[in-house]
DNA sequence: TGCATATTCAATGGATAACTTGATTTCAAG
DNA sequence: CTTGAAATCAAGTTATCCATTGAATATGCA
């Protein structure tokens, strides 16, 4: 289908000098695109941030996007087509990963572009916003000397599979009833799995309900990964399967 | 319609514990979607490959993008929907610009996923391939040094829109005839708008078959802005389009 | 004012993609 | 061998996208 709309092109107006590595050239787009086409379904993208967290079944990533087994199943193979993701059975369940840790680090940058092209990415982000970039860091800093109860609001699996040194896991489901476990004067910190996930800031809102001084962190575990902040499974999500790796287990 | 899409996504399986701002951070994977989409058409990518050479009108892109006017100003308009690229009227012309110098190196990012993940890229390379890091980085060690003689084979406007340290402007067409200019004894580099621009590998083609020693440099000035060896007006193209900047006129 | 150029607009037909539904494969467990 | 769960496949409908065509809208120039 790619190479019948190259000779269809190939037939406007060709006014090139040198027609020779013409097609070759272009079929180097063709390649380009059909990564673009997987970052062009917002349903993707969501698949493709999730498993930034780490490996996870199709059943888990529909249930997490919010889509049918079926259509999840689907997006995935698209996914896996353009390279960017692979699979495995584990007995019956497909289990997906990210095709390397350059996939999220592209996701990453991917999201940064966004933001600084579409001024209405940071103004509809809930309202809350600690975007800034001072203040981001000021508050990393206390979060990595220790200053704050930290928090680490996702499910626990991916708590597992990667986490910020010295958090708690607390998934947000559980937070209510494990209120006492927090030392009351002391300032809270929530985080979940990044600028898109709202997670953290329902913590937030719950934790200041309660009479906690909190603060969102909207960066999660994949966005530190270059930090000397993560710890766990998979500080870049997990590459290699089964080969060596012998990490820490914090 | 991407409302609608997420209205249609919320009735399926909402498992979520808090359905508060879902719909709020699904709207950020439909923002990262409109780049995606912009990304996912071929053509559109060569037209922000070409712009990363400079701003240029829409008869010239169109022209060498190898498509009908009116189609890619279609798909120029897409990409100005999706904030990549700007657009201003000079005289009797529009004169499209990327939206920023973010958006070249994003491409550059783009281009560099897509060689590592998909296999395929660096094979069809027209056969030829400098793709090996020390090759490439001996061949600009060579350059820098002006033991070589350096060749621009891109057309003049391109040239003049922002060339490497001490290259000769001479387009591709011109080349046969403007041979005798070039010391016979010396190495000879080829370079052109990037790696899928395949100028210089017919120059380097030309050139061996007129007993030259030639080489080709399979970058461009856009890929090597960072580096000290651009030089003429934009080396991160053009940004700003009236504001300031004073271009010395080569 | 009138003509030519550059670009965009609007409409068409053909191809692609998205989501749903129901059937099918595969594997583990009994 | 049967049952059930997980995932994929296949088919069908709807929506969207894409390239082409011809018209319309500027803008500069005579």
């Amino acid at each position: 289908m790619q190479a019948r709309q190259n000779a269809a092109r190939r037939d406007a107006p060709p006014v090139d000098p040198a027609g020779a590595g013409r097609e070759a050239a272009l079929a180097h787009y063709d390649e380009l695109a059909r990564l673009g086409k997987a970052l062009s379904s917002p349903i993707r993208l969501r698949l493709l941030d999730l498993l930034r967290q780490g490996p996870r079944s199709v059943e888990v990533l529909a249930e997490r996007a919010g889509v049918t087994v079926a259509n999840a199943s689907q997006h995935l193979q698209q996914l896996r087509g353009g390279r960017l993701v692979e699979a495995d059975k584990r007995g019956q369940q497909v289990v997906y990963r990210l095709a390397g840790s350059a996939v999220s680090s592209f996701f990453a940058e991917l999201r940064a572009l966004a933001e600084a092209l579409l001024p209405e990415m940071d103004r509809l982000k809930h309202g809350l916003l600690v975007a800034e970039p001072e203040a981001r860091a000021a508050l990393l800093a206390r979060v990595r000397a220790g200053a704050v109860t930290l928090l680490d609001v996702r499910p626990a699996e991916e708590f597992e599979a990667g986490h910020l040194r010295g958090a708690l896991s607390v998934p947000l489901a559980e937070l209510p009833a494990r209120l006492p476990e927090l030392p009351k004067g002391r300032e809270v910190v929530a985080y979940c799995r990044g600028p898109f996930c709202h997670l953290a800031l329902e913590a937030v809102r719950l934790l200041e309900g309660a009479g906690y001084r909190a603060q969102h962190l909207d960066l999660g575990p994949p966005d530190l990964g270059a930090d000397d902040l993560v710890t766990g499974a998979a500080a870049p999500p997990a590459r290699s399967p089964a080969r060596a790796a012998p990490r820490r287990k914090r």
